[in-house]
DNA sequence: GACACGGCTGCAACCGCTTGTCATCCTACA
DNA sequence: TGTAGGATGACAAGCGGTTGCAGCCGTGTC
């Protein structure tokens, strides 16, 4: 039913080889020739199967991208960051969505493999020993996640993280909290060191809590943890931890930004939408998800540069009204 | 590389026909040289290449899921729903993010739809005279949109909105405001008809206003319109303009629930969330996403129902804080 | 004992496109 | 005028599965 490369090639009276070539390599077909067969082929509404041509070229020209959330609002900029991209280079984007489940992300690779070109993982979950197994799957371009051996696009928090602790110091605050991510998250471990060490250049004491899922509701379990604690600031591992903990102290009476100072990391929309709006740590996710794309074309195409290219991003503070002096 | 079929066939001294009928039509060989044939096949570490599968059968097993904005917190739900659906019905989506361009959404389904074996359509902008070129194109189905002659999921908001809209007047409201969504979307003429209905019904004065992208940024433009009204309650297109307007009067000392009431529609996470807590008419996107994976997968197998189906789903009012009674 | 029938399996065509190889024809140069 | 060489386009062999058809063999029936 659908018009095939053999129909344009009867109605030219002409090899289908030729019509193949009049539109994907038009510098080996006489001129006249390739008008002939293009114009034929747009009259008869020709459009060559792509899966046919997949399984001919050996290349489906698509990039399968798998993210623990797509609710979490971190990640929608990240994923249309990838689409729009992989869209200006002919790419298509299969999506999967592993619901923070990290074993499924091994499992789902696995299937996915085998029907694009190469894999995009945003923020795997699963452990360093098996990261290993997604590289023989499939070209992989790790993202938010340095991996030894594999491309990665990692985005280096600590300068955020710096700035945001010397913010903290620079208003008294001398004992500060942490609320940690994911126990597994290589996110976590990244930041929460890089809050270790800025604690420690700048002389402030440091708790950590956790682990929280990246849920506005653990936010809200975090609350009393907070409330009991003698802290007077906190650093939450993303946005809705901390959007979450502040709503609650709301309910509680206590005020961020005048009884205690909190800072999101992510700077997803929500931190300006707050009440008060959230100071939090900017984190480049669309830019990230441009390079990862431009990454995965590079592996892709030809010899992979031998170091594997780790390209990383920076964050910065962005400082909104949720933090303030030390209530003294 | 790869393993093919032709591969295990050849280890196990048979016809490459046979090994593919002990894999997909198990009942046609016999029982132990199945057995033999799937052993030989796991340890050989084969797996059916997906793509030469597709070409053969004419299938690819694959949904296109067309959106208009994944960072809209109104849309991960649905594509999470289509997602896992599709997942347990072993199909794969490939997802599209229009970024509320009308006039991409039928470019893109036209590519779309070579790869894909239906198409599914999440609130549409294209306008209704050229929505028939999609089902021309594919199997479709529409979700939050009804569309003649298609497939359809559609949300019926005007359960919800009669209950806002009666919750309003009970409390003494008397004058409310409506805060359009964009001037193409099919949903927002649904929800502006039915408060239209339901404020002429409970003898409630209504003006409207907009159009304004389902963004905080419209909801924060839109503070000034509600402040310089006399409208002593709004209802909003969406989340969105609803907590982008009531951070913005927050700003400006006004206070939801007490000096204004304020309603949103889509009942997402953030509602639950802001300061204060924002009533919000429940949509059921999950149980929509479902639902079109379903339609779809009867509309690809077998003899499509005659009416075609549309299936209504409902809406109601969640309420929280953002909403009390009128001023005096 | 011959025949029919049914269960298994192999052969080969096909899905639609790409691409290496080769024949043909024309031009240009010696 | 003969021939080398470059365009140009046809042929055919894949890519890796699926599937209709036919053949083989064993069993049951008359």
């Amino acid at each position: 039913m659908a018009v095939t490369l053999a129909d344009v090639a009867q109605a030219c009276g002409i090899s289908a080889s030729t019509v193949s070539r009049a539109l994907s390599d038009p510098e080996k077909v006489n001129a006249q020739t390739r008008e002939r067969i293009r114009r034929t082929a747009r009259e008869m509404g020709y459009s060559p199967n792509s899966v046919a041509r997949s399984l001919s070229i050996g290349r489906t020209g698509m990039l399968g991208l798998i993210v623990p959330d797509i609710a979490n609002p971190f990640f929608p900029p990240i994923i249309k960051a990838v689409q729009s991209r992989a869209g200006q280079k002919e790419s298509a984007v299969l999506l999967v969505d592993t619901d923070e489940h990290a074993s499924d992300e091994l499992d789902r690779a696995r299937t996915l493999s085998k029907q694009v070109d190469g894999l995009i993982l945003i923020s795997p979950r699963t452990p360093a020993e098996q990261l290993g197994e997604f590289v023989a799957l499939a070209p992989v371009v790790f993202v938010n996640r340095r991996v030894d051996g594999a491309a990665s696009v990692v985005i280096d928090s600590s300068d955020g993280i710096e700035q945001a602790v010397q913010h903290l110091a620079a208003m008294g605050h001398r004992n500060i909290c942490y609320l940690g991510g994911p126990r597994l998250s290589w996110s976590n471990k990244q930041r929460q060191a890089a809050v270790s060490a800025a604690c420690e250049r700048f002389g402030v004491q440091l708790q950590v809590r956790g682990p929280f899922e990246p849920q506005i509701q653990a936010g809200v379990r975090a609350a009393d943890l907070v409330r009991t604690s003698d802290c007077t600031a906190v650093i939450a591992y993303d946005d809705l931890i901390a959007l979450g903990l502040m709503a609650r102290l709301t309910e509680y009476g206590v005020q961020a930004g005048r009884d205690v100072s909190i800072i999101g990391i992510d700077d997803s929309p929500m931190s300006g939408m707050a009440y008060p709006t959230l100071t939090s740590i900017h984190v480049p996710g669309a830019e990230a998800g441009t390079m990862a794309v431009d990454l995965m074309l590079r592996l892709l195409s030809g010899t992979p540069p031998e170091p594997l290219p780790v390209v990383e991003l920076e964050t910065r503070l962005v400082i909104r009204s949720s933090t303030g002096p030390v209530r003294t």
